[in-house]
RNA sequence: AGGACUAUAGCUCAGUUGGUUAGAGCGCUACCUUGACAUGGUAGAGGUCGGCAGUUCGAAUCUGCCUAGUCCUACCA
């Protein structure tokens, strides 16, 4: 073995192994369990929001897995209907073809080709960061099955009342050119400014102040032209006389009414509001109480019209207003339409003030330009029906969120839910099963066929497909069960549904999760009729973030690939890497800047396992992960320790070559004869019972991070730095019995192949590698530690005594490591050591450790006094009761010991004043429990007679 | 506006039902190439647990208020 840890050497071809043989299948046998990975983008890459993600996962699975459970772990991709046609468009672009100039079929076909060139980025990512999926289940939303499922799911919800089509007000990406929902719209804090407009009151009406007009405040007053009314509160009583009155609308010059609502806030601006139905949600919902017109004045690409198109609340033709629209905007963008009106106004002496004023302005999470509220005819899944069940399958415990707090969070949204728009204006996507024939009659079917003969409808009439695609997350919504095989009753589906975890980030609860439960509730039934959930646990996990505590982003250049932490990667190429592809070249050289200082010399590589293990140690209940390049390189070394722990094991249980090869075992008990375990086999055992005590709660609590600190705990603070040490005077011992040799080196390999097993589900690479080689040594066979059964406790191994016996060794090494260190006494330098006020357990203790004593310590002589043996003058260390003694003679300056003393005289005295002071506190004595009082008891005993040692002790040197 | 979450060592974070001398890793200081490991070892320094009140014999832990930060939802035109 290499003298130091190199990852690199041993992942890819153990990763192509596990592959090849078959072992991420599922066994077919014992209790089910599947995770499906939440699908990544297609169009992307994986950042290390997937790899925390799919560390977590893998943990998971091969945790099952080991436990003997049938288990399946499948992953695949969704198509990400805007993202991709951008990203193609954007080339095709590049090109000077538009996809209109290629019409939509050669379009979509240039998808499948850029996707089966990028495809396999995100798998070979999956690949290198271990994850044991099953490649042959491998889905993606736009094959052939899952098409069929959401064709499928399509048609029944509209034939249960639960889809329907309308025209309403929608989100308006007027670059994408498509509706979006709620979801997809960002809010964000911007400044703009309040326009303070006149609109003439008609007929000669004036205020009680007297005024010829009305004062409207607008944040847009481009859309004065789509004006159907102006409404003030019923109760104000500044306007009662003019509700019903009407206005003469400027520029446009139609007449509107002045309408009563109490939508309007009397305290904000005039408590006169302009109503623009057609181009304002809040403005839509005043337009229905009042049967006022939709007034349409923006084009697709959000230009101003030449004409307005005009609506009835009900979606039907309104041909009773003037459609008149002013020539001078006609064709003009809505930015520079706003500055031509408000100029124009300010011309008609009709602007009253401009005010600054902050504002919420909605931009589309793709696209990011401002979202235009627009009246379009699309597709709507009424959610609130669907809720219900939704809302009772995590009430009733059915499902469970991990941390539990975030069920606050999906039960408000549920509670509140809105209808959701699902059809997209794009050509990347699941077509909407949904014909129309030539009076715009719509006929919803599996196929063109399936329609006909539903309704009847002979050759004669001609029928078209609605052009529109399905929202992304429609078919992501059906993936637990369309990716088994749904429609069909599949044997996959009967066994692995429901799944058994969903892990991911909170950011995605409404998006995904909520709409998954909602899904899957609907269609997927139990024999007895009663609904299945998607999954019984949501796993949240906190989103990743960069040192200084910002999101990772594309657009600000801090992400990184998870693969630059396992390979490693030099500085020009990471900023090559970041400042490539961006959607907003004029960052490049901020980007690359912040790059150059945070990483000056590059990402060294810390492979697979390092990484893993460090997002499994990250993964405790927040909600922000702060990735800490240090903590990363904290858990490689910890890899590097678990490296040489093995190569010191196998040098002791294996004969070995000059080159350290195998060339023959020692005898570890593999095939029988005595054994005799010393008090450290018996500990080191002990301690293991316990850590898998730990590590299987956590995992059933997932806390990652507690079974992480577990493990590392035990392999480095117990393992290394003490079990080894201390199989070292036995091994080394030339006068060691075979009973005893072969206990050692049994427990050796017995308790790192163990050790190894536990952790093998979060570091899966090098414990394979060591395991292949400890595994014969400890008796095991097998082709591989993924399928080995992972370790059970068994309480019959803790051994209370052996614990109590090695702390009081390890407090005996440490007090005189201690000495040593405060008292410049060189580790080379062997020392004599006496114990003083020896009780039967101390010496029982020393006559069985002394050559523990000695080798650790590294000891001259281990003398126990008398109670008549005369102890020199000595540095001293109490461990309990007894006194180690390190005479000073030679060793030690007096002044030196005299301030270690007082030192821990005065630690001494805080304790007892502590202790003491709770004690003389009568309340505390009545009322604390018993055994707590009993506690505090003990512990000032303890601490007054350490103190009192202590003192005799300082005043005897202090006296020379 | 409503709600959630967070605040513990210089940094990144643990801390189970209130009872610990409040822990870990990194960083820092001193010493050490001892026959697994300098990606290491030994010893050590470092914290008024955001602030203020309260409940309690006892609070990092429970309650209220405040401050700071993060986020979500909704929104005033």
């Amino acid at each position: 073995m290499d003298k130091t840890y190199q990852p690199h050497a041993i992942e890819r071809s153990w990763y192509q192994t596990w592959e090849k043989k078959g072992y991420f299948a599922p066994s077919g046998e014992g209790t089910p369990y599947s995770i499906m990975i939440p699908p990544p983008n297609v169009t992307g890459s994986l950042h290390m929001g997937h790899g925390f993600n799919n560390a977590i996962m893998d943990s998971l699975i091969r945790y099952h897995r080991m436990k003997g459970h049938n288990t399946l772990w499948q992953p695949g991709c969704d198509h990400a209907g805007i993202a991709t046609q951008m990203v193609v468009e954007r080339q095709l672009g590049a090109q000077g073809v538009s996809r209109h100039d290629l019409g939509r079929d050669a379009f979509i076909e240039k998808i499948w080709e850029w996707k089966e060139q990028s495809g396999g980025t995100i798998t070979n990512q999956i690949r290198r960061l271990g994850s044991s999926v099953d490649w042959s289940r491998e889905r993606f939303t736009m094959d052939e099955g899952l098409s069929e499922a959401v064709k499928e799911a399509f048609v029944r919800l509209h034939e249960d009342g639960l889809i329907y089509r309308g025209k309403r007000l929608v989100n308006w990406d007027p670059k994408l050119h498509t509706a979006i929902s709620d979801l997809e719209v960002e809010n964000i804090d911007e400044k703009g400014f309040l326009w303070h407009l006149r609109y003439p009151l008609a007929d000669g009406a004036t205020t009680a102040d007297g005024d010829t007009y009305l004062i409207v405040a607008t944040t847009r007053p481009e859309t004065m032209l789509g004006d159907s009314a102006v409404a003030v509160h019923p109760e104000d009583e500044r306007y009662q006389n003019l509700i019903g009155k009407e206005i003469i609308l400027p520029l446009v010059n139609r007449r509107i009414p002045i309408v009563a609502d109490d939508y309007v806030d009397r305290e904000f601006g005039t408590g006169v509001v302009k109503i623009t139905p057609a181009h304002d949600f809040n403005d839509y919902e005043v337009g229905k109480r009042h049967n006022l017109p939709l007034i349409n004045v923006l084009d697709r690409d959000a230009a101003i019209l030449a004409t307005a198109q005009v609506f009835n609340v009900d979606g039907t033709a309104n041909n009773d207003v003037d459609t008149t629209l002013p020539e001078a905007y006609a064709g003009l963008d809505r930015f520079e339409a706003r500055k031509q009106i408000v100029a124009a106004f300010e011309a008609a002496n009709l602007l009253e003030k401009i005010d600054d004023h902050a504002l919420k302005t909605p931009r589309g999470d793709r696209s990011g330009v401002v979202i235009e509220p627009w009246l379009t005819d699309q597709w709507y899944v009424s959610a609130k029906e669907l809720a219900k069940p939704a809302i009772e399958a995590v009430e009733n415990g059915d499902i469970q969120f991990v941390p539990k707090q975030y069920e606050n969070m999906y039960f408000s949204w549920m509670r509140d839910i809105q209808d959701w728009c699902i059809s997209r204006q794009l050509w990347w996507g699941h077509r909407i099963p949904a014909w129309y024939d030539d009076a715009g009659k719509v006929y919803v079917g599996r196929d063109e066929a399936e329609v006909r003969s539903k309704h009847n409808l002979g050759d004669e009439v001609t029928l078209r497909q609605d052009d529109d695609v399905l929202d992304t997350w429609f078919s992501s919504a059906l993936w637990t069960f369309s990716t088994l095989g749904w429609p069909q009753n599949t044997d996959a589906l009967k066994t692995f549904h429901s799944t058994d975890v969903l892990v991911t980030g909170f950011d995605i609860i409404f998006f995904w999760v909520a709409r998954m439960i909602m899904m899957t509730l609907h269609f997927i039934k139990n024999d007895d009729g009663t609904p299945q959930v998607p999954f019984k646990y949501v796993y949240v996990h906190g989103l990743v973030r960069d040192s200084q505590g910002h999101k990772m982003s594309k657009s600000k250049g801090n992400v990184l690939d998870p693969l630059d932490l396992i390979d490693g990667i030099g500085l020009e190429a990471l900023v090559e890497k970041r400042t490539a592809n961006m959607m907003q070249p004029q960052l490049a050289a901020k980007i690359e800047k912040q790059t150059r200082k945070e990483f000056p010399e590059g990402i060294a590589s810390y492979g697979t396992d390092a990484l893993r293990f460090t997002f499994c140690s990250l993964a405790s209940t927040g909600r922000d992960i702060k990735f800490d390049m240090g903590r990363m390189e904290g858990y490689r070394n910890f890899c590097n320790k678990i490296w040489n722990a093995a190569r010191y094991v196998l040098m002791n249980t294996e004969q070995q070559d000059e080159q350290g090869s195998c060339i023959g075992a020692l005898d570890c008990g593999q095939n029988g004869g005595e054994v005799e375990l010393s008090l450290a086999d018996r500990w080191i055992i002990s301690r293991l019972q316990r850590t898998e005590q730990q590590v299987e709660k956590a995992f059933g609590e997932f806390r990652f991070d507690l079974a992480a600190q577990a493990l590392f705990e035990f392999i480095w603070n117990e393992y290394c730095d003490w079990y080894l040490e201390l199989s070292k005077p036995v091994l080394w011992d030339e006068n060691a019995t075979e009973a005893q040799l072969r206990g050692t080196r049994r427990t050796l390999v017995r308790v790192l192949e163990t050790a190894l097993r536990l952790a093998h589900p979060m570091m899966p690479y090098i414990t394979e590698e060591i395991w292949q080689r400890i595994a014969p040594l400890a008796g095991k066979s097998g082709d591989t530690i993924m399928t080995q059964p992972y370790p059970l406790v068994n309480a019959e191994r803790i051994d209370a005594q052996a614990e109590a016996d090695i702390e009081w060794l390890k407090g005996v090494i440490v007090g005189i490591r201690n000495i040593r260190g405060e008292m410049n006494i060189s580790p080379a330098k062997h020392i004599p050591v006496l114990f003083e006020h020896v009780s039967d357990d101390d010496q029982r203790r020393i006559a069985e450790n002394a050559r523990f004593l000695r080798k650790l310590a590294n000891l001259e002589s281990v003398t126990a006094l008398t109670a008549d043996d005369e102890a020199p003058l000595s540095a001293v260390q109490l461990v309990g009761e007894m006194k180690v003694l390190v005479p000073m003679a030679g060793l030690i300056d007096k002044d030196a010991e005299l301030a270690r003393l007082q030192k821990e005289l005065d630690k001494l005295t805080k304790e007892v004043a502590r202790v003491g002071g709770k004690l003389n506190n009568p309340s505390f004595v009545d009322k604390a429990p018993e055994a707590v009082v009993a506690k505090e008891r003990a512990k000032l005993e303890d601490a007054e007679k350490a103190k009192q040692e202590l003192q005799a002790q300082y005043d005897k040197i202090a006296a020379l």
